[in-house]
DNA sequence: GTCTATACGTCGATAGAC
DNA sequence: GTCTATCGACGTATAGAC
C-alpha cells in the first residue's frame, strides 16, 4: 500500500519481463527476504511476496511448494553465502587477524544483504518453529568459524561462548549502524567493534 | 501440543482460580510473552494467548483492547524492569567498572526473563510494524545506559556504537547460554564476555 | 469483570485455462 | 511454466449473557 507510487493503477514490479521462467525463482527469493526481514514471517502474505516479485502467486507454489519451503530455500541460500564469505575471508589467516579479517568481513555482508541480516538475528534464537533445523544450520555454521579462530589463540577461554560474544556483537553493530546510523562511514563501524573486541586478542 | 504433558487431558494453565480480577492482566501478559518469544506476534493467536493464560478470549480485549496494545504493554512492563535493574546496577560506578556492572546484570536479567529477552532480540531491528515506536524505546533507553559508561572512560569511541557492540555481546552470548548451553554456570559465561569486551577498558 | 457465540476479514493452498 | 479464480480454515474483534 505505502509503497505503491500513486497514480499508477498497476506499476511493474521486476525490471524486464521477457524472461519468462529464468529468474522466476530469484525474484520470489529476493522480494520474501526483503518483505519477511521487516514484518516477520507469519506476517508477511504470500499475496505480498508475489506482489513484490512481480509474478502470481501460483508460481510461487509451482517453484517452491509451501510458504515454509519457500523460506527455507531463503534461509539455506543466505548462509551458503555468509559462511563462503567467512571462511573466505580467515582463509589462511590465525588468532587476532583471523579475528580481524571475520568481524570486517562480517559487517561487510551486513551492509550488502542487510536484510537477510536482520532475519538472522530474528530467527536465530527462536525454538517453535517449522524451520528450526535450517536456522539451527546457520547458527552453528556462522559461529562455528568464529570460535575456530578463537580456539587457536586463546585457548583459555570457551571458543563457543567467545564466538557468540564476537559475532553478537559485530551483527548488533552492524544492524546499528544500518537501521539508525547509515551516515557513518564503514570505517568508523569497523573500528567501533574491533578496538571494543580484539584488545583482548 | 509439545509442551502439554501426555496423559491430562485438560491441564489447570494457572495455579489457583479464587483470584478473579486480581492478578488475570499479570497472567495473560506472562502467558503472551513466553508464546510470542517462541512463536512470534503473528504466529501466536490470541486464542493461543487466553489457553495459556487460563482466561477467555474476550478477558484480553477487556483489559488490553487489542493484540496489539497487548505486546505494547508487554513491551513497557519488559522494558521498565530491564531499565530500572541496569540503572541500579550502575549507580555511583564509571569506567570499566560500570561495564563490568551493567553486563553482568544483563546476563542476570536475561536469565531470569529469557523470553522477554529473545523476544527483544527478534523485534528490535524491524522497521514495519505497528509497535515500532515502542520497540524503540528499549533499544534507546537499554544502549543508552551503556552509552554513558562507555562516554565517560573512552571519549575517543564513538558511545552509541560501541554501546551496541557490548549490548550485542552479551545478549547474544547469553542466549546462547540459555538455549544451547544451559549446564554452563553463570560465571563462566560472565566471563567470557567479559574477556572478550572489557579488555577495552 | 469474565464468559460464550459469532460476524467479518484474510490467508494458505489448489484447480484449471492458457 | 505462469496466470486467475476460488475454497476452506483460521484469526481478530465485537455483542450480549451472567
Amino acid at each position: 500500500m505505502t509503497s505503491t507510487p500513486p497514480g499508477s493503477a498497476a506499476p511493474p514490479r521486476r525490471s524486464g519481463r521477457g524472461d519468462r521462467g529464468a529468474g522466476t525463482r530469484a525474484f520470489i527469493v529476493d522480494a520474501a527476504v526483503s518483505l519477511i526481514a521487516d514484518r516477520g514471517f507469519s506476517a508477511t502474505s504470500v499475496d505480498d511476496i508475489a506482489a513484490e516479485a512481480g509474478v502470481a502467486k501460483g508460481s510461487i507454489y509451482y517453484n517452491f511448494g509451501s510458504k515454509t519451503a519457500l523460506f527455507e530455500a531463503v534461509i539455506v541460500e543466505g548462509v551458503g553465502r555468509l559462511t563462503t564469505a567467512l571462511r573466505a575471508a580467515a582463509e589462511g589467516l590465525e588468532g587476532r587477524a583471523a579475528i580481524e579479517a571475520l568481524v570486517s568481513e562480517l559487517l561487510d555482508q551486513v551492509r550488502t544483504h542487510p536484510d537477510f541480516a536482520k532475519l538472522m538475528v530474528a530467527e536465530i534464537f527462536r525454538t517453535g518453529r517449522d524451520w528450526q533445523e535450517s536456522i539451527r544450520l546457520v547458527r552453528e555454521e556462522s559461529m562455528g568459524i568464529f570460535a575456530d579462530a578463537v580456539a587457536t589463540s586463546r585457548p583459555d577461554l570457551d571458543p563457543s561462548l567467545t564466538a557468540a560474544a564476537i559475532f553478537g556483537a559485530t551483527l548488533v553493530t552492524g544492524l546499528e549502524w544500518l537501521a539508525f546510523q547509515p551516515h557513518r562511514p564503514a570505517a568508523d563501524v569497523r573500528q567501533s567493534v574491533l578496538a571494543t573486541v580484539l584488545d583482548a586478542y
